[in-house]
DNA sequence: GAAGGCGCTTTTTTT
DNA sequence: AAGCGCCTTC
């Protein structure tokens, strides 16, 4: 028997593979592949790009291809590297990967980008002079800072707001610019780009002195790193012998850097000092004495590339085979999620999209349904739509968890929430206001990141005066400048308050909140014996630690005594961030505060998703990216929504709102719907909404419209049948007068498929028909009545009317099934 | 320093 | 429609 080690895990002993059981190409782990997933799981190289079609079964190759490393004895465990897009995706592959080896494969690095990079990071902070415990900065933590900075330095007034400021911050750090070299390059005699250079640098300070990171410095730190310690470099680029990349079309230029430095060679000197240090290179050399750079296999597909808006680089998958030359490519059209009626409406869409390598998914398995369209009046008429749909899949035994319903914004779940729980379908909103971005939330994870990082002084300041301890912001600004002037942090001003001159109950509030947190921060020191030992054994667990500095705090106690209402709520929310911790304690028993710190700052929206919750997922076609549904309804297919009206002014906007599209359709098995609203509030306002100009892309027999956008327009020959006159729904709709959008809804019985290609572009249109007060109207479903006000101008002119027998409306005149009587 | 009210901007997508 | 910032008043 042959023992081999592996040489990143001491414990790691097995047994070697008898090299006559098949290697790479042992057929259990290519078994029921077609060929060419076969091969990109076989070949071996330097580099390989997997250009994986939606649906063709582009994890299944991922996670064989590192079982085969695995058990073919090509790699340990240890020296994979996979990167996926989410936690959930990484948590996901690790399961598969074990349950196709048939054991445990701790030590692979599956995760993602951030996650690594934290990982990372937190090891080598110290070459960084960064604290091992630094806090990592959302957007809202990004912008108060911008904010403060903005405002100190008067910026506002030549047009910065935090966000743009945000924006173009983030922009440079995906291009690994930073402070200096932004200063290089700018126009020092543009009043704006010195502006803008003074707020980067402060807000650079500023981070830097609390010891915080935000989401692009985690990549950007991390390359910085590896290239100004190339022997700290070399000790990942030894140990990750293979890299997988999955979504690589939406890696921006920080992440391809990141990668190229993992995967460079490590030269022979800096192998010798390695060996000289006792870290064990034997048998990873080549001739030259060096270590051959890593492999890297990428997977990922230009035609669902989403992600520009945060850099995201196309070129990074058009041109890896420039890039790696000698790469391997391999191409899966292959298509097993979908029908041919989904799959050719999909490609019929992403035809229209010059510039991409030609690429037609195709399925063995059938047409199956035609895809269901359907025009609503308004989005509410469109979300009762969606909501029938739903039922009526369900009583054809579709369960709740195999549909999802998108959309384009987030602000368009309001209607089809509304509806929902009116018809008491049981959904869950992934992502959009996440419980986390709760103002108490935060608050209460404040005091944690307070304790953990007593630099942070972001954090100091949301909690100096939460919950309510007479400390304003004159009392602050005190205690900042007396910082600033002494040389001190926010927090050891804290501690000194009592020389600054300040009343006696404020300073001893100030005093008393910082001995709280030096408290706290004791309970989380582990025994000596365990800091020696590199655990965390004796550390206080985190709930234990919140618990305590929300009672003494008196947080906890001021939402439960409050007399706002909506305080009961947030008090209710603050027991669940303790409930959650307690979860994490007893699912990471050795687990720091940093660690559940940083699990917290890394959530993504998809991650949130619980397979076996029995609900409908509401999402964002973004947050629907490599997830797959029986039934999927896409809504909101307006122009001006999707496309985005913002989109319109950005180079290659329409293309990737186009490829948005795409991604949607492709997430749908069986069922596909597509559906959208002739009308639609937006800034509180209704205006009139057009189809989505990608509508007309889809070939006219794959879609059976309910109700077309044609049919709108034609007021005769359907039986019109009022929706909120249907039996059940008694009186719910249009009882409230404010209500703009009670509109009505004709359907017709039998599906049409008269609508054509042409008409998009086309509702209702009443033209300029003009209304006064006292004018007559005949409504189709509400009857006649009397205007009797007009308000508005231009397509958004609403008729304020006083039916007969249906008592007040509003009415958007352009649009509204009404004439003149 | 706190609380309440008014008026203004806001919505693209996310780790 | 709603949240935020600024203002006034207590």
């Amino acid at each position: 028997m042959t023992l081999i080690l592996d040489p990143d895990d001491p414990a790691g002993w097995r047994e070697a593979q008898p090299a006559a059981s098949g290697g790479p190409s042992g057929s259990r782990l290519t078994d029921g592949l077609n060929p060419e997933q076969r091969e990109a799981v076989e070949y071996r190289g330097q580099a390989l790009l997997i250009v994986a079609g939606a649906g063709s079964g582009k994890t299944r190759v991922l996670t064989h291809r590192i079982a085969s490393l695995i058990e073919s004895r090509e790699a340990w465990p240890s020296q994979i590297l996979a990167i996926t897009f989410t936690n959930k995706a990484a948590a996901e592959m690790r399961e598969r990967v074990e349950a196709l080896l048939g054991e445990g494969a701790s030590g692979m690095w599956i995760s993602t980008f951030h996650s690594a990079c934290v990982r990372i990071l937190r090891r080598e902070a110290e070459a960084l002079g960064l604290s091992s415990t630094f806090t990592i900065y959302d957007s809202a933590d990004q912008r108060t800072i911008l904010k403060r900075i903005i405002k100190a330095l008067d910026a506002d007034t030549m047009g910065f707001t935090p966000a743009s400021a945000q924006a173009k911050i983030s922009k440079l750090k995906n291009e690994l610019a930073d402070v200096e070299s932004f200063a290089r390059n700018a126009n020092m005699n543009d009043p704006q780009e010195v502006m803008f250079l003074e707020i980067f640098r402060q807000y650079t300070r500023r981070l830097r002195e609390a010891s915080a990171l935000d989401f692009d410095d985690l990549i950007a730190e991390t390359v910085y790193l590896f290239r100004a310690f190339p022997k700290v470099a070399a000790l990942y680029q030894r140990r990750f012998r293979h890299l997988l990349v999955d979504e690589y079309q939406d890696t921006n230029h920080a992440q391809y850097s990141l990668i190229r430095e993992l995967t460079k060679p490590v030269t022979r000197d800096i192998v010798e000092d390695l060996d000289a240090h006792g870290i064990l290179v034997q048998s990873m050399t080549d001739a030259s004495g060096g270590i051959p750079g890593a492999s890297l296999t990428v997977v990922g597909d230009s035609d669902q590339s989403i992600y520009a808006f945060r850099g995201a680089d196309i070129r990074n998958i058009v041109e890896f085979e420039r890039d790696f030359p000698g790469a391997k490519v391999v191409l899966l059209e292959q298509n097993y999620r979908s029908t041919q009626n989904i799959l050719s409406a999909a490609n019929a869409v992403i035809q229209n999209n010059f510039d991409r390598k030609e690429k037609k998914l195709w399925t063995a398995d059938g047409d199956g349904d035609q895809i269901v369209g359907y025009t609503g009046y308004t989005a509410h008429d469109e979300a009762q739509f969606v909501a029938d749909e739903i039922e009526s899949l369900h009583r054809a035994g579709v369960a709740y968890r195999d549909i999802a319903v998108f959309y384009r914004t987030n602000a368009q779940t309001r209607a089809l929430e509304e509806i929902f729980v009116r018809s008491a379908l049981p959904y869950r909103v992934v992502g959009g206001t996440k419980f986390y971005e709760r103002a108490e939330i935060k608050d209460a994870m404040a005091y944690l990141i307070a304790v953990a990082n007593p630099l942070d002084e972001l954090a100091l300041r949301r909690v100096l005066n939460t919950p309510k301890r007479g400390i304003g912001p004159a009392t602050e600004t005190a205690l900042a400048s007396f910082a600033e002037q002494n040389g001190l942090s926010f927090r050891q001003a804290m501690r000194a308050a009592d020389g600054l001159g300040l009343g006696s109950k404020v300073t001893a509030a100030i005093t008393g909140l910082a001995t709280l947190l030096d408290e706290a921060a004791a309970m989380l020191v582990p025994t000596p014996q365990a800091i020696a030992a590199g655990t965390n054994a004796g550390a206080a667990k985190v709930s234990d630690v919140l618990v305590f500095l929300l009672e003494r705090s008196g947080l906890i106690d001021a939402l439960r005594n409050s007399r706002d209402p909506q305080d009961e709520t947030r008090a209710e929310n603050v027991e669940e961030l303790v409930g959650q911790t307690k979860d994490f304690d007893r699912e990471n028993p050795d687990a720091t505060l940093v660690d559940f710190l940083t699990q917290v700052s890394l959530v993504a929206a998809a991650d949130e998703l619980d397979d076996a919750s029995g609900t409908v997922s509401l999402m964002t076609l973004h947050t629907a990216k490599g997830l797959e549904y029986h039934a999927v309804f896409l809504t909101g297919l307006e122009e001006g929504l999707l496309p985005h009206q913002m989109s319109a002014s950005e180079p290659g906007g329409p293309a990737e709102e186009r490829r948005l599209f795409y991604v949607g359709i492709t997430r749908a098995r069986k069922r596909l719907y597509l559906s959208l609203a002739m009308s639609r509030a937006q800034f509180g306002e209704v205006a009139v909404a057009m189809p989505s100009r990608y509508l007309q892309e889809i070939p006219e027999g794959l879609i059976d419209w309910r109700q077309s956008p044609g049919m709108a327009t034609s007021r005769g020959g359907t039986r019109p049948r009022a929706l909120n006159s249907r039996p059940g729904q008694g009186g719910a709709w249009g009882t409230r007068d404010r209500d703009l959008e009670r509109f009505s809804v004709t359907r017709a019985d039998k599906p049409k498929t008269e609508w054509a290609n042409r008409v998009t572009g086309t509702v209702r249109d009443n033209g300029d028909l003009t209304l006064q007060a006292g004018d007559r109207i005949r409504h189709v479903d509400f009857g006649d009545g009397k205007v009797t006000q007009v308000t508005g101008e231009g397509t958004k002119r609403v008729a304020h009317v006083s039916f007969d027998t249906s008592g007040q409306k509003k009415l958007l005149i352009k649009i509204a099934p009404i004439e003149k009587l």
